[in-house]
DNA sequence: TTAAAAAATGTATAATTTTGCACCACGAAT
DNA sequence: ATTCGTGGTGCAAAATTATACATTTTTTAA
C-alpha cells in the first residue's frame, strides 16, 4: 500500500461520504483495508488539496477542490512520474509535467550530462529540451529512456 | 461594534491578505481597530463560510467560498492586459509581459488547449511560445486573438 | 551492487480550532 | 417595571490538526 493508492482512496472516501474529521476518515480507511496514522492523513490531504470547509447548512466537512487544482498539487512517487506528455515541434522537445515539477525533472535531465541534450529550460509545468545540432529525435528519445527507464512505454501507452 | 460590521471586516481582511490562522486574523483586526476573541472569529468564519484551505503551493490560508475552488491567487485586471509585446524569431514567438505576469498569461494560453500551440515556457516577464510544426505565424496570431480578444489591435496599435 | 540521498511514515507534541457553559444586552410581552 | 426569550460573547477545556524529530523505505548515483 503506497502513498498514491492511499490518496486515491482518500479522495474517493471524502467525496462519497460526509467526512467531518481526520479521525473519522481514518476509520473509513480502516474499513476499506487501508491503515495509516492521522499525521499521514494530514499530509496527504494537503497534497490532495482537500480541506475542511462548511456545507450550506454550516456543518463542517472535508471538501475536494476541482480535479484540476488537485492535480496541480499532487506528484506521487518518482520524478519521472511527473512527466505527462512529450511533443516534438520546431526541432525542440516540449515536455509537459505535473504543475510545479518541471524544474525537478529538467534538473534530472541536466544532471545526466547526456551529449544529445544541449540544454533545457523549465517553466512551471513545461520543459523545453534543446537537442544538439544534428542529433535525431530518436537519439533524444533513447537518451530520455535511459534517464527515465520505462518512460516511453508509459507515455506512448 | 456589532457582528455584521465585524464580519464585513473579516471578509475584507481575508481576501486582501494571506491569512493562515485565526490568531493572525485577530491581530489584523486589532490593527483595524476591531477587537474580539479567537472563539468569536471561529464562529464568524463559519457564518461567512470562510475556511482554511491550501493555495497552489500547498500553503495554508483562509479562503472564501468563491475562492476555494478557484485560484487562490488573484490576478488583477484581465490577463491579456499584462502582454506588452510580441516578436517572432526562429519560428518561435517571444511574448513580453509586465514583470511577474508571464506565468499567468502562459497558463491561460496552455489552458486554451489550442492545437496550434505545442507549448509555452514562461520566465518572469517573458514567454516562449512554440508553435506546432507547419503552423503559420498567422494561424498562431489568430489563435492568440481568439484567446485574448482585442489583443492584436492593442499590440500593433 | 553498494553507499548516499531523498522521500515517506509513525510517534509524540505543539499549534490551532471548536464548543459547552455562564453571563450579558436588548427587545417583546405581561 | 419585571420577566422571558433570543442572540452574542468571553473563558477555558475539549477536539482536531499540523509538525519536529527519529526511523524506515525508496530512489539515485557511483
Amino acid at each position: 500500500m503506497n502513498r498514491s493508492s492511499r490518496m486515491i482512496l482518500i479522495e474517493k472516501l471524502v467525496t462519497e461520504n460526509v467526512v467531518a474529521s481526520q479521525e473519522q476518515l481514518l476509520r473509513l480507511m480502516e474499513g476499506a483495508g487501508m491503515k495509516c496514522t492521522q499525521a499521514t492523513l494530514s499530509r496527504d490531504l494537503r497534497l490532495l488539496g482537500i480541506s475542511r470547509g462548511f456545507d450550506r447548512a454550516g456543518n463542517m466537512r472535508y471538501l475536494t477542490q476541482s480535479k484540476r487544482d488537485a492535480d496541480a498539487i499532487v506528484m506521487p512517487g518518482r520524478e519521472q512520474d511527473a512527466i505527462l506528455s512529450m511533443l516534438w515541434a520546431r526541432g525542440l522537445l516540449m515536455i509537459k509535467t505535473h504543475p510545479g515539477y518541471a524544474a525537478a525533472v529538467a534538473s534530472r535531465i541536466d544532471r545526466s550530462g547526456r551529449f544529445e541534450v544541449a540544454g533545457t529550460v523549465a517553466g512551471d509545468d513545461t520543459i523545453l529540451l534543446i537537442p544538439r545540432d544534428d542529433v535525431s529525435t530518436i537519439a533524444v528519445s533513447d537518451c530520455l529512456e535511459t534517464i527515465f527507464p520505462g518512460l516511453m512505454e508509459r507515455i506512448l501507452r
